[in-house]
DNA sequence: CACAATATTTAGTCTAATCTAAAAATAATT
DNA sequence: AATTATTTTTAGATTAGACTAAATATTGTG
């Protein structure tokens, strides 16, 4: 079993090298999880022996099969409490996180498996992410960005890029969530703002926020 | 061995006060716990620091008015997850503590309120122990044991003494739960044995069973 | 290519929670 | 009350994770 603070190790390194390709580098785990890249190198290291990580000096981490696993196992748990926090005890969206990421913690696979039962076997945290299944497989949606969707043409909110509270906050305050449909009703070329129609409002929105909105048209 | 925390520690520390008067020594707590005496002297002064016990060389720990609050909101969640458990992810009353121990130390007020309204502000938990509302309040039910019971009066299975597994167990397979109802049909003189009448099916329990059975009348 | 800038690792400390072994205090028993 | 037994505390060591500062690799640039 592993100490908490590897689970968070492990949990970067995974996100991390879903968005880039090759090796993760020490650094990029540092600023994400607020270490001093000394300390990630230890970490590394011990990961190493743990055969959870391949790692070679200079050279930053990839997770082995068994890292992978491990990992998936961790975001499957944070993504069905997110879910849970959400459905039945009316967080919102951008009040999840930090405590997800201390249920994430929680070992009890009957605990794990049951809450999946409970919320009906989710595929899709609050956030539009793909929750694993008992296997660990999980089917992420083809989403495109707001901004590559056609003029006039429907899609449906299905996450969002930029998790930051703010972010969500703001979108809240919109009334733009998981599920909402959208239409670009005119794209401004002077500034690449969009004018929207969100449910039944219409509304402007920036290209900044169009880019950080993930649709299925 | 595994690190516990503070929380752990004045848990302990009221639970042994619960079931005995005057100070809590230190190898009760050890025990309790699972750590040598060494360490918990250690903790004692860590806690009497933070002014959580009163803490005297030699003389024991007894919790400050603060130190009381703390324990109980850990009970508090201890006991709304251990009720979770049970009724909405299949858990047996036996299997709940495991887990419950990791549950009880997230932090986040918003949580255990969301969860308590959800459950509807159970009063006790699965194990009849009463579980403290938002202001740390709770009411223990006036309870006796199964042996105090008189003779062919009805009474209510409303919690146990001995959490054990094996107790538990041994309970749910004579279907004997929270809410079952008890009379007592016999008292064997010889061994003090007794036949009694629970739910609809009539069977036999030692002494040792019964002084382990709480009952409201 | 050589040197500067950046990234990474090593070496040595720190802290929290634990341990063992020995010393000190309290309790129990003749 | 004196001695023994038990409990509790101290002292010193250990481990995991994190840190700083210095050393070493790698990368980027003129």
């Amino acid at each position: 079993m592993q100490t908490l603070s590897t689970e968070d190790y492990l949990k970067a390194i995974y996100h991390a090298s879903q968005s880039a390709s090759g090796t993760v580098a020490t650094t990029r785990i540092a600023n994400k999880i607020g270490a001093k890249p000394s300390s990630v190198t230890d970490m590394f290291k011990k990961l190493s022996e743990q055969k959870l990580v391949k790692y070679e000096k200079y050279q930053g981490v990839s997770l082995t099969s068994e890292g992978v696993k491990t990992a998936l196992r961790i975001v499957r748990k944070h993504r069905l409490w997110e879910s849970f926090l959400v459905s039945h005890l009316n967080f919102n969206w951008d009040e999840v996180h930090q405590v997800a990421e201390q249920l994430e913690h929680i070992q009890s696979e009957k605990l794990t498996n049951e809450l999946e039962r409970f919320l009906d076997y989710p595929t899709h945290d609050p956030h539009g992410d793909p929750i694993p299944n008992r296997a660990l497989f999980m089917k992420p949606y083809n989403k495109i960005l707001l901004t590559e969707l056609p003029l006039n043409k429907e899609g449906v909110c299905v996450g969002v890029k930029d998790n930051s509270s703010d972010f969500l906050r703001y979108l809240d305050r919109r009334q733009i969530g998981i599920g909402t449909p959208l239409i670009i009703l005119h794209r401004e070329d002077f500034d690449q703002s969009l004018h929207i129609q969100a449910g039944n409002s219409t509304l402007m929105i920036t290209q900044k926020t169009a880019e950080n909105i993930y649709i299925k048209p």
